[in-house]
RNA sequence: GGCGGCGUAGCCAAGUGGUAAGGCAGAGGUCUGCAAAACCUUUAUUCAUCGGUUCAAUUCCGAUCGCCGCCUCCA
């Protein structure tokens, strides 16, 4: 049974979704005015494995994962450089898809953006007029708070209380509000002021919150299984999706929502704001790969922050390098035939019990740091049995079937080593292995320093010599 | 000020009312021509501190200290 942290009841629910084997679920994506960092894709890579772990628990998926291409900081960096929006963002929409694919993400089924559904809020900020939900002020159109009593059910916000910091920021607000807490649905531009769209309420821009109500329901429908996001959204945006979505269909919106927790540097929170983030892309060029990362960052359960450290990152490495040398080791056919006259196969059973572990982990609000427990036991079994046995070929099966299905969901041990070397290359193995037999190591040294330079780097065993892609 | 989270070995980290998973790093060893890979042994009498409840607490309760977050654009 799988069950998770919802925060709307703030407890570990079983779930259901609302139709037998199928799940809804909306993903809060990325604001494209910059690259991504890490910080970001933990929450992005969260999502990934819990679309895949509910693929792999057998449900049919509809994934929505918004692209935010409209907002205060697009709109002015793309003035600050005399362009359109769409200019500005164009080459960070392409940027981010590629750092997406890149980490191994799957594409999810649909990837709706902002500016493509202006349409759909209008309709839905026209619905919160009508019934007064929202009204309007100086020519921008806001939401009434006051006309939804269960503002705050998700983030239990409490205004009770002095609001520290927020009080100056709203009280000093150039709009006429009715209410401090009140946020605009539709800023009112002038008539050749860009961007801007036509609506029945005034020329203007839709506000921050309104889009994620619009293209979760339009896709998904007005009442949905799964919305996640970063803690951050928590308040006021996936309040105001609500108080926004619920105030116009009168229906729930989401029924379970999770949230991810920030991560660190070195004890601080990363941040555009504060400057301390790295991208992707820095990480990358400093050397690490894109599955150190993702092991880094599934490492930590979503729900709790993440420390970042360079250390870590590079354990990451090690790690992955080992489960990939693991896999390579399985799947070398020609590598040690095993024991058929055992009437056991322990690394069967070892393979069938990281499964049952893993699924349980996973299950278990999505601990991934259990989960990988389980993967790592398993490896460390079935190498123990290797170096003694060898693995049957129905061993090597199971083991093999137990990496997919992990790797299906956690996708963390890459792409296959496939192919065969060029003859070039094979010559140069076999020229190695005669001087080895010959105790030349001189040259059969040199052979190897000379392959590792091509990135192919050669083990030799009892069995042969093994050779894998640095 | 209001609300929430966290504090487990050098680092990351799981976990439970019954006596501490896993990974990385370190040390020693096996194997090897040497490497590499892999394996074995080893590294927390102890889970921030102090009290309380209990036959028993790292796990529950309270207090204290420290760190982080939300309340304001941010995954």
């Amino acid at each position: 049974m799988l069950r998770f942290f919802n925060t709307l009841s703030r407890q570990i629910e079983d779930f259901h979704p609302l139709e037998d084997g199928k799940v809804k679920m909306y993903l809060c994506g990325p604001t494209v005015w910059n690259f991504a960092h890490i910080g970001n894709f933990r929450t992005f890579i969260f999502g990934d494995v819990l679309r895949r772990y509910l693929k792999f628990r057998g449900y049919e998926l509809t994934h929505v994962f918004n692209l935010t291409d409209i907002d205060d900081r697009i709109i002015n960096e793309a003035k600050a450089r005399n362009i359109s929006i769409d200019e500005f963002t164009a080459p960070f929409i392409t940027a981010f898809w590629e750092d997406f694919d890149a980490l191994g993400m799957e594409r999810p089924e649909l990837a709706p953006r902002a500016t493509h559904h202006i349409q759909e809020m209008i309709e839905i900020i026209s619905k919160l007029i009508e019934n007064g939900h929202a009204y309007e002020s100086d020519g921008s159109i806001y939401y009434r708070i006051t006309a939804f009593p269960d503002y705050g059910k998700l983030s239990r916000i409490s205004f009770s209380g002095n609001i520290q910091g927020g009080s100056e920021r709203i009280d000093t607000d150039k709009y006429d509000k009715e209410d401090a807490r009140d946020f605009a649905l539709w800023k009112l531009v002038g008539e050749t002021e860009e961007p801007g769209w036509d609506a029945p309420f005034g020329r203007g821009r839709p506000g921050w919150h309104i889009e994620c109500s619009a293209m979760s329901m339009k896709y998904l429908g007005e009442t949905f299984d799964i919305h996640a996001g970063g803690q951050d959204l928590q308040f006021p945006h996936h309040e105001n999706e609500i108080a926004q979505s619920e105030g116009a269909t009168g229906k729930q919106f989401a029924r379970y929502w999770i949230h991810s927790e920030f991560l660190k540097i070195d004890d601080v929170t990363m941040s555009k704001s504060k400057g301390n983030f790295f991208t992707f892309r820095d990480l990358r060029e400093q050397g690490y790969s894109a599955l150190a990362m993702r092991y880094l960052l599934l490492s930590v359960p979503t729900r709790k922050q993440l420390n970042f450290t360079f250390e870590g990152l590079q354990g990451a490495e090690s790690t992955v390098e080992r489960l990939r040398n693991f896999r390579s080791l399985v799947s070398s056919p020609h590598v040690g035939k095993g024991n058929a006259d055992l009437d056991s196969s322990p690394a069967s059973d070892s393979a069938a019990i990281a499964l049952q572990k893993f699924e349980a982990a996973m299950d278990d609000d999505f601990n991934t740091a259990a989960a990988l427990a389980a993967i790592h036991d398993m490896v460390r079994e079935v190498n123990t049995q290797f170096a003694s046995d060898g693995l049957t070929d129905d061993e090597r099966a199971a083991v093999l079937d137990a990496i997919s299905k992990f790797d299906s969901v956690l996708g963390i041990f890459g792409k296959e080593e496939t192919g065969s070397l060029d003859e070039e290359i094979e010559k140069l193995v076999e020229e190695r292995q005669e001087a080895r037999r010959n105790r030349d190591f001189a040259r059969s040294d040199e052979i190897r320093d000379l392959l590792a330079e091509k990135g192919i780097i050669l083990e030799d065993t009892k069995d042969g010599v093994r050779w894998k892609r640095k």
